[in-house]
DNA sequence: TTACAAATGTTATATATTAACGCCTTCCGT
DNA sequence: ACGGAAGGCGTTAATATATAACATTTGTAA
């Protein structure tokens, strides 16, 4: 068995998948073990969702599946499976896409920020803290206390260039 | 009759506000007829509403008012009239209200880049060639070409400081 | 002035999100 | 084990956001 090892950068290509998804879960319940949080089954499943696409999900796909597993699913199951695992770091929100990815964890205790591939749809979460000390001191020098960053840079990734 | 001059921080606060609209409009006519673009009616309402209430502004209400003045509206009269805008740079989206908000020009040929104060709801445009940088850096690093930047910043401005 | 393209009107629907209420299960103290 | 409280979930409904598709009108240019 092999350690969990980040690799910022659109890893979603060619990797293993069964695999980053097993990391991802275990992942999951060890944390909510440590803070007493409770990864109930329509939770874990909506995680493991997310993490099996490996691509922004969207709250009606994610409906649409867990309905048809369970017989019956209105969009309240899945927002507050949503909202607990937001909650819990576990997954981000992806504004510009309303829709949802699984946290790699790459981001430490800094704000996530997103390299979004418009061409294969996957997403890398990127550390950088030269963004995130220019963007502080900006916010300074406005006299401006943060408490929330938005960073969505869409584009096109490496393997996708010259697919076009 | 003074120049447009860019206070790049929230400027909203106690400044000439119908000076501001004006300028606003001036510059859209000035920009449309320079690249051939129509600014009607509806959509040079719909960008006078936007910067009259020079805070991030709803579809649903622009639709409302927009309603009332003529009689009748249905939602793709706004959206069009937001989507014009947008395509133009009249106007930026934005994600994380899903709301609208003039462009002020500030960013130049770069990415806008936003703080947004939940208190007062109001947003500076700010520029930073650092973030810039630092983003390019690690687009390079990554391979990866960028064609559009979203960067939300929320908190709370200097005004609003300590008034909670 | 005719013809084409762009803009708008209109109807309908898809997608996104939240509110409110009631039942059931889990957890915790006794 | 028991009872109460809290949390999780089912369900219905409403509200908010956004787009599809087609009809009609308007503007523009040959």
């Amino acid at each position: 068995m092999t350690t969990h090892q980040h690799n910022p950068v659109f890893n979603a290509h060619g990797h293993d998948h069964s695999a980053c998804i097993s990391d991802a879960l275990a992942r999951a319940e060890t944390l909510c073990a440590e803070q007493g949080l409770r990864l109930t089954a329509i939770r874990r499943r909506v995680l493991e969702l997310i993490w099996d696409n490996h691509r922004p999900t969207k709250a009606y796909d994610l409906l649409h599946t867990i309905g048809q597993e369970r017989g019956n699913a209105a969009p309240p199951t899945v927002y507050r499976a949503l909202d607990f695992l937001l909650e819990a770091g576990l997954i981000h929100k992806i504004e510009s896409l309303n829709a949802f990815i699984g946290c790699d964890a790459g981001h430490g205790k800094s704000h996530p920020k997103f390299l979004i591939c418009r061409s294969c749809e996957r997403v890398a979460e990127i550390p950088s803290p030269e963004v995130d000390d220019a963007l502080a001191h900006e916010a300074k020098r406005a006299g401006f206390r943060i408490d929330h960053e938005t960073i969505e840079i869409g584009g096109t990734c490496k393997a996708c260039t010259g697919k076009d």
